[in-house]
RNA sequence: GGGCCAGUGGCUCAGUCAGGUAGAGCGCUCGGCUGAUAACCGGGAAGUCCACGGUUCAAAUCCGUGUUGGCCCA
């Protein structure tokens, strides 16, 4: 099955240099060598959207094809060549999958840890029915990302992925397809041949599942994955059984347990779902025997009244008899006995209040108008609320435990006469389960409850149920025999009132269990099951709770240790089909119910062969039914029969941390590794696989089966409404692929916190990490024409080369130490199992400070034509960047970082950049003193940049100073030191630093004055000295010299004070001002940009906006990077034609025009040919520009 | 019915452990840039920190109650 899934891997080329696909086609159309012309590079690129390109992928895999194998192309060709304008995930995914495939990028990447320290990682076995849904794809994103990591930091990591295959959910899956209704049709399709159509369910289903798995990137061992139906995995479950038997933990009996009628088979308490019904709310009075009156008991199961054995109450509590009555006339919401009045709820919309009217005669009658009823004390007026009656009075009070022992009579007597009797019972017990709830007293039958079943057992009651497995009653329920016992309700609530028992019939909406597959509601009768004795070891399992660590730790402190508290014995038997069989072979003829002592318990494969009666080959069998029920054991005379009992399902998956690696099978790995490094599943498995590991491995070994878990949430809707996919409320992973490729997809799933809570699907956040993708990709793409045109050689020009360190400029530096913090900071995200927090660094990195900051500041040095050592420094540092980017980017956009790492990588490098190691911070790159100085500067620019808009002063146009004037030494010292990179950034003249010591002289201070304050003080002066304050500059912010000035004006005395006035720095005329915000700090400087516009501005301004255009011009000709041309540029204003004659050779140079001529000149003076002319207007002023390439201008 | 987790601008979230002027990205809006160009940069508006009560000089943060959502249990 897995093998049709499986490829022929192509031949590894030992050091080829990782191309991918070659970008020429078949049919040879493109010469590759040539260098400028824009081709696409996937040659087998699929353009229409598919929902998952997955089998196409795998058609197109053609090996004939020369142009697939690696290093086809010539070493050196594929690096640095031309990629996509734009990012495209779709083109990205195709041509990577199909790299993968021709290099064994998969193959290699493990056999490259081959030897390394080991990792045990295991995967929780998906159940195999359905496709992949957001939760499951979340949850594979997270196993993928960190089995990368931890590959990346140098481990060899177990990655085989698990399928849970067996089970009720398929067996009910396949009788839907089949039209099926119950067991009966089963048997009679045929026991191997439902088994049979199972095993093909499942299979189809993991198919869907791995392809859906490998569409979005997930990297396991898919040839191989553990699968719980083979034989080696069934007999794990086998062996670990047999091993709880040795213990002493396995055991057979009787238990109340949850049936599912449909299913016919006992359920476990996880497989029980809780949803709200309406059900009968009865309550019902059982006659005493040997007194007057009688108990009342409620209820909402009215169908368990048959086996009614007891009735328990609280000894501790109060009880009351009361004499109530009715009126005769009156509804059920009169007053109540001390006259206040009592709301009535009932459910059933007054029907309850009818009925009490038509048989009120009756009651009456027989107790001459009123009842004698024993109710809790503080449940009485409730009860008869609900009763109907309208007053009442207390005769009696008794203590629960007086009451024990008082007998009645069974209210269905007449109708059940085969009812549980005699031994002390249908009499009062006390019980620790009672509340002072609805009554007070609770019908007891250990028949069904599983508290009735405890407390009936310790008071040596044999449990009586007359109901078997489908929900019917027995012969024993008397008039009720056949009828299922819900449907029983209505004749058993008619039967009650006939008798004069109902007291009230009311419904109930409550939450009611229900089967977990087919959504039956669930009977509780008691069955003879097998049990794991999980709690007679309580205390094993809660030490060994401990050995393991949880990531979030309340996971395993409150919500885990809680379920392990409570966790009762397992029910491991289903009276079913489709799943591993009991091993469990026991006398034949031997009564059930007491087999544990005379049962054999088989291991393995092995033992089976050579204790059956049968020929067994231990090599081929197939362990499942039918095959092993016809199996006998005979030893010492007597014959053994096989249960005929199917294990529960989670029993298959715990025992995955050794079924995976095929123990007992094979023993060399298990002692090696078990038990598991990691185990990563949603919060649904603290009561699932989380627990079923604990407690077999318990059982089975005595340990806890995992070290680490990694619990997260679930996936939610973007509404946050859990995702239902009956109820049609899901995002389907396809689409998200389709719409914003694998990359982005991750890159969301793993932005989010993996610890414990839920994650709501975000649209915007996934479209918006495609956009972040394609800034990186920008942020690659931009240096590859001039790396390419210079012929950088990233083995030649590296940064260890003192030469080239020397060329390293502060924003080199800077951009090298931040990477370090990146790496740093992302690595100890790892270690917490943070990956969100990981991609948030990253991110940050890639769009912050590379993008936004470093790329912009090197630009000017790429396109300058000379060689430099500051270019080549510029080369060293972006390549180093950029490979260390896409190696940390890898474990989580791994199309997007392969796609990036080949088109950088040399022949030297490995084919794959999931080989790689994981980055580690080189603290010889690290400054932080720098960082904090940038992150100063980057706040300056922030503020020149507002001040210089503020002014509507064009960052094109320079300015002839900037001034900071610092609040603190430290910002202060940062400025000085990086003058010139300040000035390059908000393109001024000079930048100007003032600090603590020396403040910018040029500012003057105004005040704003507080007329309410100034008014009352100064009287008829205020008008005087307001004015006077208006006027006033001083050059300090004093209130002194403020005084000085203002008394000059208004004259003496004047005698402000503080309340009076509000400071206003005032800057010279053409200054404008902005505060300088430091993130995290606050307002530290303010920034003065000088916008005063002089000649030699006026000259380059008009200058850089004529390149401008010129660049514009070029573009629109789609000329080449390098392409010459003949320029000519007329403007008419003479003044302005001059200053920007100033910077012809600035013109010249920018636009790499080799011929700056007049417009006369042209040899196509339309421009309608080769070349292209245009006028634009220039701040007001007309200017003609005409551009041709050299080479056709000249041809 | 009980337990655990969460609720912060229109959206997604940080900040809560350790109380001290509420932050980011997206979106919106205004402007800028222009050989990264369907990209990019800057400015701005926008918050009852789920509600109520308590502790405190001071609460998004600590405590209590309630409420909404998710998961688990009965």
């Amino acid at each position: 099955m897995i093998d049709s899934l499986s490829t022929t891997p192509t031949t590894p080329t030992p050091g080829s240099p990782p191309t991918l696909v070659p970008t020429s086609t078949a049919e040879g159309g493109i010469d590759p060598s040539a260098p400028t012309a824009t081709r696409y590079r996937f040659a087998l690129y699929c353009r229409h959207r598919h929902r998952r390109c997955r089998h196409r992928r795998r058609r197109t895999r053609l090996p004939d094809r020369p142009f697939f194998t690696a290093g086809a192309t010539p070493p050196g060709m594929s690096r640095f060549e031309p990629v996509a304008d734009r990012y495209d995930p779709h083109a990205v995914t195709e041509g990577v999958f199909e790299y993968w495939d021709a290099v064994d990028a998969y193959e290699r990447t493990k056999a490259h840890r081959d030897g390394a320290e080991r990792f045990f990682f295991v995967d929780g076995p998906p159940y195999t029915s359905g496709a992949a849904h957001m939760g499951t794809t979340w949850n594979k994103t997270l196993k993928d990302v960190y089995i990368r990591y931890l590959r990346m930091s140098g481990y060899d990591v177990t990655d085989r992925p698990g399928y849970d295959m067996h089970g009720l959910p398929i067996e009910t899956r396949v009788e839907e397809r089949l039209g099926f209704e119950n067991k009966n049709d089963i048997e009679e399709f045929g026991m191997e041949a439902f088994i049979n159509e199972c095993k093909s369910y499942a299979d189809e289903q993991l198919e869907g599942l791995q392809e859906d798995f490998r569409s979005f990137g997930v990297w396991m061992d898919w040839e191989n994955p553990y699968r719980t139906v083979t034989p080696e995995y069934m007999e794990a479950a086998w062996w670990a059984f047999s091993q709880a038997a040795e213990r002493g933990l396995v055991e057979e009996g009787k238990r109340s347990i949850s049936q599912c009628p449909r299913c016919e088979t006992g359920i476990a308490n996880n497989e029980v779902e809780y949803e709200d019904v309406e059900d009968p709310s009865v309550y019902v009075t059982f006659d005493l025997a040997d007194r007057e009156g009688s108990l009342v008991i409620w209820t909402t199961t009215p169908w368990t009244i048959p086996a009614n054995t007891f009735v328990a109450v609280d000894p501790d509590l109060t009880y009351q008899g009361v004499r109530a009555w009715r009126n005769g006339d009156d509804g059920a919401d009169e007053e109540s006995a001390d006259g206040e009045s009592v709301a009535i709820e009932v459910t059933d919309g007054g029907r309850g209040a009818e009925r009490e009217n038509e048989d009120s005669g009756e009651h009456m009658d027989r107790e001459g108008g009123s009842d004698l009823l024993w109710i809790a004390a503080e449940c009485v007026e409730d009860v008869l609320d609900h009763g109907g009656y309208d007053d009442y009075e207390v005769v009696g009070e008794v203590a629960g435990s007086e009451m024990a022992g008082w007998a009645y009579d069974h209210p269905l007597a007449d109708e059940v006469p085969g009812h549980a009797a005699g031994d002390g019972a249908l009499s009062v017990y006390t019980a620790d389960y009672v509340e002072a709830d609805r009554t007070g007293l609770v019908h007891s039958a250990p028949g069904h409850g599983e508290e009735d079943f405890e407390r009936g057992t310790e008071l040596g009651f044999e449990p009586f149920c007359p109901v078997v497995p489908d929900g019917t009653f027995t012969d024993a329920a008397g008039d009720y025999s056949g009828q299922f016992v819900r449907e029983a309700n209505a004749d058993i609530r008619s039967d009650l009132d006939a008798g004069g028992h109902l007291l009230a019939d009311e419904t109930y909406v409550h939450s009611y269990g229900h089967c977990w597959r087919c959504g039956t509601g669930i009977v509780q009768i008691v069955t003879d099951q097998w049990f794991i004795g999980i709690t007679e070891i309580k205390d094993e399992l809660l030490a060994n709770i401990a050995e393991s660590e949880w990531h979030p730790e309340w996971a395993r402190e409150n919500r885990f240790r809680d379920f392990v508290t409570n966790a009762p014995d397992w029910n491991v038997s289903r009276q079913r089909y489709w799943g591993i069989p009991l091993p469990i072979w026991v006398p034949e003829g031997a009564d059930p119910g007491d087999l544990d002592e005379e049962t054999i318990i088989v291991s393995t494969r092995e033992e089976l062969a050579e204790r059956a009666d049968q020929e067994v080959d231990p090599e081929s069998i197939d362990l499942h039914r039918p095959t092993v029920d016809d199996l006998t054991i005979t030893e010492n005379g007597t014959t053994y029969r096989r249960v005929p009992d199917v294990f529960d399902v989670w029993l298959d998956s715990s025992v995955a941390s050794w079924g995976t690696l095929d123990y007992p099978e094979r023993t060399e790995e298990f002692e090696e590794l078990w038990p598991a490094d990691l185990v990563m599943e949603a919060h649904d498995q603290t009561r699932g696989w989380f627990w079923s590991q604990l407690g077999m491995g318990s059982a089975a070994l005595g340990d806890i089966p995992y070290k680490e878990v990694l619990m997260h949430g679930y996936a939610l809707m973007p509404d946050g409404r859990g995702m239902s996919k009956s109820k049609g409320i899901t995002v389907e992973p396809g689409e998200v692929l389709d719409e914003h490729g694998a990359d982005a997809m991750r890159l969301f799933l793993l932005s989010v916190s993996p610890q414990g809570e839920d994650m709501r699907f975000s649209w915007n956040e996934t479209a918006e990490m495609e956009r972040r993708l394609n800034i990186l990709w920008n942020v690659f793409r931009f240096p590859l024409p001039y790396m390419r045109i210079d012929g950088f050689d990233p083995d030649e020009t590296v940064l260890a080369d003192p030469e080239i360190e020397a060329g390293l400029e502060t924003v080199d530096r800077w951009v090298l130490s931040r990477l370090q913090t990146t790496k740093a900071k992302m690595t100890a995200a790892f270690d917490e199992f943070r990956q969100d927090r990981a991609v948030t660094a990253l991110m940050d990195f890639v769009v912050e400070d590379v993008s936004r900051f470093y790329v912009q500041a090197v630009r000017e040095r790429m396109w300058n034509e000379a060689d430099s050592a500051g270019k080549r420094a510029a080369y060293a540092t972006l390549y180093r960047v950029l490979r260390e980017t896409v190696a940390l980017i890898a474990p989580f956009a791994p199309f997007v970082a392969e796609e990036i790492y080949t088109t950088l990588a040399g022949e030297d490098d490995y084919s794959t950049v999931h080989m790689l190691d994981w980055p580690t911070a080189d603290e010889r790159w690290r400054d932080a003193t720098l960082e904090g100085e940038m992150t100063v500067l980057r706040a300056i620019e922030e503020a020149g940049s507002a001040a210089r808009q503020n002014e509507g002063r064009k960052l094109r146009w320079p300015v002839s100073r900037i001034v900071i004037d610092a609040d603190d030494a430290t910002v202060a010292a940062a400025a000085a030191a990086h003058r010139e990179l300040i000035a390059e950034r908000l393109n001024a003249y000079e930048v100007i630093v003032f600090g603590e010591d020396d403040r910018f002289e040029e500012l003057r201070y105004s005040a704003d004055a507080d007329m309410s304050v100034v008014g009352p003080e100064f009287g008829d002066r205020a008008d005087d000295v307001v004015g006077a304050l208006n006027d006033a500059r001083v050059p300090e912010r004093s209130l002194a010299a403020l005084e000085r000035e203002v008394e000059q004006r208004a004259g003496p005395p004047v005698g402000l004070t503080e309340d009076m006035v509000t400071f206003v720095t005032e800057p010279p005329a053409e200054v404008a001002a902005a505060p300088v915000q430091v993130p995290g700090e606050g307002e530290r400087a303010s920034v003065y940009v000088d916008t005063a516009i002089t000649d030699d501005i006026e000259a380059e301004g008009y200058a850089r906006e004529v390149i401008r255009r010129v660049q514009r011009m070029r573009k629109d000709l789609d000329l080449d990077l390098e392409e010459r041309i003949r320029l000519a540029v007329a403007i008419e204003d003479d003044r302005v034609a001059d200053l920007v004659s100033e910077h012809r050779d600035l013109i010249e140079s920018e636009v790499r025009a080799a011929e700056f001529v007049d417009l006369e000149e042209f040899a196509d003076p339309d421009g309608s040919t080769s070349g292209r002319r245009e006028k634009w207007e220039i701040e007001g002023v007309d200017v003609t520009i005409a551009v041709e390439p050299l080479r056709e201008a000249t041809a």
